[in-house]
DNA sequence: CGTTAGGTTGAGCAATATCAAATTCGGTGG
DNA sequence: CCACCGAATTTGATATTGCTCAACCTAACG
């Protein structure tokens, strides 16, 4: 394939130094990450079944994956998108059972964060990291809690317009989508089951903004025409960073 | 007052020494917690405000209180209650910004658990605190996803009943509910932004559970006549508990 | 080129929302 | 104890959103 698909070597370093600065030996146990693969999974199998015990702490280094649960008559409902530069497993001793399954929705390249893990716990000699491990982990809660808002309060409109602000903003805060164009890999039915909604309705929603001109999408790649007007249509709000002044 | 709203002195080692034994020393740190009571906020109070700065941890000494977003046009979505036991605040070092509001329910006492997340940055010398709040936080999660999955998925009766069958669970876990019975502060209102439905809708359906012979609901009492029902309705499952046999 | 997964369209329907008007309940002052 | 008040619940009628079913189309891929 023409453009192989490498890892970028600042994705690391854009998901935990965005909000904290680190220190050299940070940035150097970032790129040990980077270093050592874990291995590699096929689109639609499962990097970690709901029920079964964790045992180490995993980073997405390319691809995308899925928190899903299913229920017994076969309804499936997202959770949560794994986009690459997140952790999965990533708790801070004790293991764990899985509370979800994380399914590979593209091929999914993986890297071993257990020492990532290591430096949370170890906040003495890893303070930059430990700080971003907890801005990155506020900010995982502030997107669940942005999805079951859209779920819960929100029109099949909205929601979809929710959605894609939200993955506007986490691939372009780590560097991997710009001018508000991206890749997404999402089947129309995949997107049906993070929104809560029936396929048919996902399909007659999206012509909607796309005759509004607010997106483009296509098989593979979404671009937002309009973001503020998405947003402002999805009230998509970017998580609270951590900053210097105070907020009054 | 007749019976005055007393601590119950085995909440905090119901909540957090039920899949880890504590030593001594721990649950003597989780007494201290209960010495240093932090306040006392009335119904409808804010504990904690969406965007504002989280400056310590709290832990629910009684009293029930929700998370909950509110959108511009005025619709509110509960994304989970908050129960005596619960902590609210309880991150591992830096503090951060709250991502949603904590609005008490019901009149609510709080006490101060800050050396509680310091027994969690502290795994050497608290290990079974540290684990029991790992389990903690993995519940937590386990239920947050289930709300998910709930709005995404489930129709209005499955949702009221799973999430019937969560505050039974979590009631009943930490001493605060038998026989299925337990105190329902909430109005059909407060319901219906938990599930994501009308006010009326939530009604009928409440009616229908009660024709069947499911549940007595007044105003403050919740009583599960038939919780394998209600369980199988919703497709309840209780949150996975560390064990120490195998899961094949 | 044929197959197939994914996308699109139309028609009818079911679940749930909305609106508006009772009614009941728990307190509260007389 | 009674009458009253406001909040919460209940009821009826109607509207709407989004679902289901079924067919058809399209594009990627072997």
């Amino acid at each position: 394939m023409a453009h192989a698909q490498r890892i970028s070597t600042g994705l690391l370093s854009a998901r935990f130094g965005r909000a904290v600065t680190l220190a050299d030996h940070e940035i150097a146990l970032l790129h040990t990450i980077e270093m050592r693969p874990r291995g590699i999974f096929a689109p639609d199998s499962r990097l970690l079944a709901e029920g079964a015990e964790v045992r180490t702490a995993s980073i997405i280094m390319s691809g995308w994956a899925c928190y899903i649960r299913q229920l017994a008559d076969g309804r499936r409902q997202v959770l949560g998108i794994v986009l690459p530069g997140d952790a999965i497993g990533l708790s801070r001793q004790v293991q764990l059972v899985a509370s979800s399954t994380v399914l590979a929705i593209t091929q999914v390249r993986v890297a071993d964060a257990s020492n990532l893990a290591g430096a949370w716990r170890d906040a003495a000699r890893y303070p930059g990291l430990a700080a971003a491990l907890d801005v990155v982990a506020a900010e995982d809660q502030h997107f669940l809690f942005g999805q079951i808002t859209r779920l819960g309060r929100q029109t099949a409109y909205e929601r979809l317009a929710h959605f894609f602000c939200e993955l506007e903003y986490r691939l372009s805060s780590r560097g991997l989508s710009m001018n508000h164009e991206l890749m997404m890999p999402m089947t129309q039915e995949l997107i049906a089951d993070v929104a809560g909604l029936s396929v048919v309705h996902v399909n007659r929603t999206l012509q909607q903004m796309r005759r509004e001109g607010r997106i483009e999408l296509t098989r593979s790649k979404l671009v937002i025409l309009d973001l503020p007007a998405l947003r402002e249509a999805g009230e998509f709000h970017a998580p609270f960073m951590t900053r210097s002044s105070p907020v009054k």
